[in-house]
DNA sequence: CGCTAAGCTAGAATCAGCTTTCATTACCTA
DNA sequence: TAGGTAATGAAAGCTGATTCTAGCTTAGCG
């Protein structure tokens, strides 16, 4: 179930063992059940079921459309799905594992919209940053949900952290698949920059520290400055 | 006070006016006086409390040693303090200004380290390369500060959003001193992508789905591309 | 020196929301 | 149609930040 976490040096979290609290506190280690039964595999769900699970994941992100993640509660939620809020706990393991669903189901309707249409521009560079602002507009005209990758980027819930991880390996596909002619390693580390650029442009512009047009210009200028360097190496040289 | 926000675009944040709650929750918006006074600026303090504010602030960094902050309560600031919890109050706005201190007094004792001993490299790639890694190694060997870190980013506290653009300030000077040679606007950009790379790099190290390892070099490379490139640019080439 | 407001302290009380529980009831399959 | 699983509704748990209260202390001042 759980993927990551199994690298080299990972940084010791200091909250897996309860030793001891700060203050004089001698509190015992409170490891109650940290959850009977794990919510089941969609796979393994009847249809009514799954019509069901989905129903909640739309209630979500129907929500989202007018609300802030941070106002939604779970009884609105399971309001909005015709639903009791005990279903929904059945479905989802917490409020972050719901909200990462209902941002892969809106990933996912993205991604093939970003496929359907081809890629503008003749350069990589072109090609890059018009995924990456096409990206981009999509959260411009759905804050809220910029808000939630904001807040699920560093939810602890294993559900959460697994759906995050494969939302981003496809988006890494598709901007991979946005650069043509360049060594495999090379395209990795473009790519690489490019994903934490955009993180921090939709960081800043969410937290309202960035203006949206410069997100978009620092996006490009990013690109350019990157790309246009490794398109050198290579004997191919575009242009 | 309140330094940025003033841009254009800014995202509608959604939580800003009570509207109405998503459900059929008819709840009264219960606005009670959010604040009645600010805490006050250190400058305006006596000595004695000068001090009593920085043993807080010291309390809270001596507690991220061996604490996340997620796990240290307010209280046990105070307690190891030695101050009531209601003092902690009168001088931070909230938990977040108080660990956006802790984190901005942990900084300027570490950059006037950095400054101390010169950067090593003789190229533009190597020192910044070497800045941004004796960033991460700070970092290294206090994980609970990263964790702070990403926490803090996506803070709405206004106090807390200031010491942390100030920070963010800080750093930027300390990365762009470390380029030397290049145009305003392209040590600007560079510096951007640097940041974001770092930004990325940490948040995945701390998140446990990059080894350290990884970060690291992720860091040299994306340094390589980026400043490679731009050091043609200009009329004067390295090596 | 005696007074007074502001600063402190120790605790207790609020509050908000996610999560969990539980007694029922509805549904599906063998 | 019995047995078991899933869903419902309502009502607690629970955790911690934040706020409030009442009684001391202390520094500055006339």
């Amino acid at each position: 179930m759980q993927s990551s976490r199994a690298q080299t040096g990972v940084p010791p979290t200091g909250n897996v063992a309860g030793v001891d609290r700060p203050g004089g506190n001698d509190s015992v280690p409170k490891r109650s059940t940290p959850k009977v039964s794990a919510p089941p595999l969609p796979e393994t769900l009847s249809a009514a079921q799954l019509a069901r699970r989905e129903r909640i994941i739309e209630a979500g992100l129907s929500l989202l459309r007018s609300h802030d993640h941070t106002q939604i509660q779970m009884k609105d939620v399971a309001g909005e799905a015709g639903v009791a809020l005990g279903t929904v706990y059945r479905y989802f393991q917490s409020k972050d594992h719901l909200f990462a669903e209902v941002l892969a189901h809106w990933a996912s309707q993205l991604v093939t919209n970003v496929e359907r249409r081809p890629l503008r521009g003749s350069t990589n560079a072109e090609r890059l940053t018009d995924v990456l602002h096409r990206s981009m507009r999509a959260f411009q005209s759905w804050p809220q949900l910029a808000r939630v990758v904001l807040s699920l980027e560093t939810s602890e819930d294993p559900f959460t952290r697994e759906i995050f991880a494969r939302n981003m390996a496809r988006n890494t596909k598709v901007y991979v698949e946005s650069l043509q002619g360049l060594p495999d390693e090379v395209a990795k580390d473009v790519v690489s920059v490019a994903t934490s650029v955009f993180d921090l442009q939709l960081r800043q512009w969410v937290m309202g520290s960035q203006s949206i047009a410069d997100v978009y210009d620092r996006i490009a200028r990013a690109v350019w400055v990157v790309l246009e360097f490794s398109e050198r190496l290579p004997a191919t040289s575009v242009a």
